[in-house]
DNA sequence: ACGATTTTTGGAAGCCTTTCCATGAAATTC
DNA sequence: GAATTTCATGGAAAGGCTTCCAAAAATCGT
């Protein structure tokens, strides 16, 4: 049916090693050899079959990842690191978007049961702990992105040190009264978020009210507020709702673990006739794209750098380069914007 | 080295092929025979390599999805369409995201000359006319979404008419001078959205002004103003000023054939010190998440079900229960927000 | 010019499945 | 109970490539 590479052999007079070694550029072959070979398949439009090709070459050449369905930039931003730095060791890249984290452990499954990738990507998610095992049984190298694990390599940002810079950033401000929304209580990303934020508030002398950490998991049931690990506009909005009937001593300023959640807060300030950043000031974490046209003050997270090096230290031990596990933690970046003062530039 | 089917039959005391019946639910196989098999699949960890069974099957199993970069709702919208339409059909998707146009025919030759994929899905991107022809010799299923072709099926949204509701709305709410901001003017969203909106006028007896109709190509060189095909901020609000700075006759509403067109064109409108909608209606085309935030009135289109229909387009094709060319067409639906009149329900 | 090296070449074996055909066993029919 | 049909099974062949080894050809040294 197909034109294979008997085809071209036969055409061109030569055996079928030659043309693999003609279209893998190996050294051994005379160029004028090579040149009826490669004449030979303009000819007969021959195209090798990747399949085969993977499976002669027990290496399939193609990278998993598996992300949550959150719009927005920060994805759109780590797939296009990614792909960039695929397309530097001629990988494929396959994207799973997950909706719930149960669909997570299928995926996983799938993916184990199935040789289907030489390497995953997990982003944004945790990996559970059992599978952490299968995948090192199948000697399947896993990079987790945004979140870490002892085990696995994993690239993220210096949550703790970003959420400082926030919290930081307020003080300076003059702000004493600072509460911190979160999504959920024991998500990872949150947990340093808060540890930095309390380092902060720390460093200076201001005792930390528990009341001021609001986080979804304390607020409601309901899947909408638990949607995306508490990190969604919804939680957001009621966190700051919380905050703003407290009795007596009501926060200036609010640090929100993520932008959706500053966001949530701020319409939340607003309904209650309260204005930011005059009544109380809001500062995000993520610098996704909204953060811009709502001009959110917030801390950037290198998000094209992070796909970068999570491909590269996957490959790093798809290729054997490296056997240790790895944790790659990279710097934020404290953006202003007009969610804390105005024109201050 | 890695466990193969070979040691599944050995160790159950079968044939291999009675384990690859096993396997792949085959009735020709008596249930106790198919429990040891799988016994034995248990005990040697055995999974099947995906490539050896593509390879023999004749199957990639693989669609493609290539894309611009442009972050947003419509994008990720219609990947989770995709998505979860392949999810049925026991797909997986290889996507890859472009800069430039350029790049599609790096896409597009590499897929062509390796086999790696079942069909292709290419997402608001012209094919050029030379690779329409070449990928119907290879056999190879394209289907194009937001645009069209003769010769290759596509999925797209009835531009013409979602134009024309937009427009026909401004018209309703009063307007007579109205402008229409359009992308690079051989785009064909444009030149469909452009007919749309000249009907509306048309309908009523509003004359169409040429200088009403306000393309990035006729505004810069500049990439920047080029970018995505014109359909960007910066040439929103260049035409904006454009359109502002128009001697007599300023218009009192724009239809904007994109929403990032529309915001640019608002950030024009607020920096000339007049206001969205009391000094200049505006309404978008897209309903990007952004939209929602920036309370623009814009027209929606059903971007799931796009993604769901490109692929079950592709898979008529690759299963060939479909020979001929199929133009799929979706309908839109107005958003009514704030940059049009206030308050309206 | 001839033996020793080095480079090029041909093609078998291997990668791991699925599929098809032949065979033997079991079930059905008359 | 013999003849026929159906069902379950084993394993060869096919799928299209890479890789390795041995053989052939080219190159080198003297």
């Amino acid at each position: 049916m197909a034109v294979t590479i008997y085809d071209v052999a036969k055409k061109a007079g030569v055996g079928i090693g030659t043309v693999s070694r003609a279209i893998n550029d190996s050294p051994q072959i005379r160029p004028e050899t090579k040149q009826r070979v490669m004449d030979a398949i303009r000819e007969l439009g021959y195209s090798p079959h990747s399949m085969a090709k993977r499976l002669a070459r027990r290496k399939i050449g193609i990278l998993a990842a598996i992300m949550p369905f959150y719009t927005g930039h920060f994805y759109q931003e780590l797939l296009r690191g990614i792909q960039k730095s695929l397309a530097q060791f001629e990988y494929d890249l396959l994207v799973y978007y997950v909706d719930k984290a149960d669909k997570l452990t299928a995926f996983l499954d799938r993916t184990l049961k199935e040789k289907r990738c030489d390497g995953v990507m997990v982003i944004s998610m945790d990996v559970p702990e059992d599978y952490v095992e299968k995948f090192t049984n199948a000697r399947l190298p896993v990079v987790v992105v945004d979140r870490a694990h002892k085990k696995l390599d994993s690239v993220q940002v210096q949550n703790e040190d970003g959420a400082y810079m926030a919290t930081h950033y307020l003080i300076q401000l003059g702000h004493r009264r600072i509460a911190m929304i979160a999504g959920n209580r024991w998500s990872l990303p949150a947990r340093q978020r808060h540890q930095g934020y309390l380092r902060a508030l720390q460093e200076v002398g201001i005792p930390a009210k528990p009341d001021y950490y609001v986080t979804a998991d304390g607020l409601s049931r309901d899947a909408a507020v638990q949607a995306n690990d508490g990190f969604n506009e919804i939680a957001g909005k009621l966190a700051m709702e919380h905050l703003l009937a407290m009795p007596a001593e009501r926060p200036t300023a609010i640090f929100a673990a993520s932008d959706i959640l500053a966001i949530g807060a701020i319409q939340a300030i607003r309904q209650a006739g309260l204005s930011v950043p005059e009544d109380m000031a809001v500062i995000g974490f993520d610098d996704i794209e909204l953060a811009k046209y709502l001009s959110l003050t917030t801390v950037q997270q290198p998000m094209f750098e992070m796909g970068r090096l999570a491909v590269e230290t996957v490959m790093e031990k798809i290729e054997g380069r490296m056997e240790e596990v790895k944790h790659i933690l990279l710097s934020t970046r404290l953006v202003e914007r007009g969610s804390t003062t105005h024109k201050n530039r």
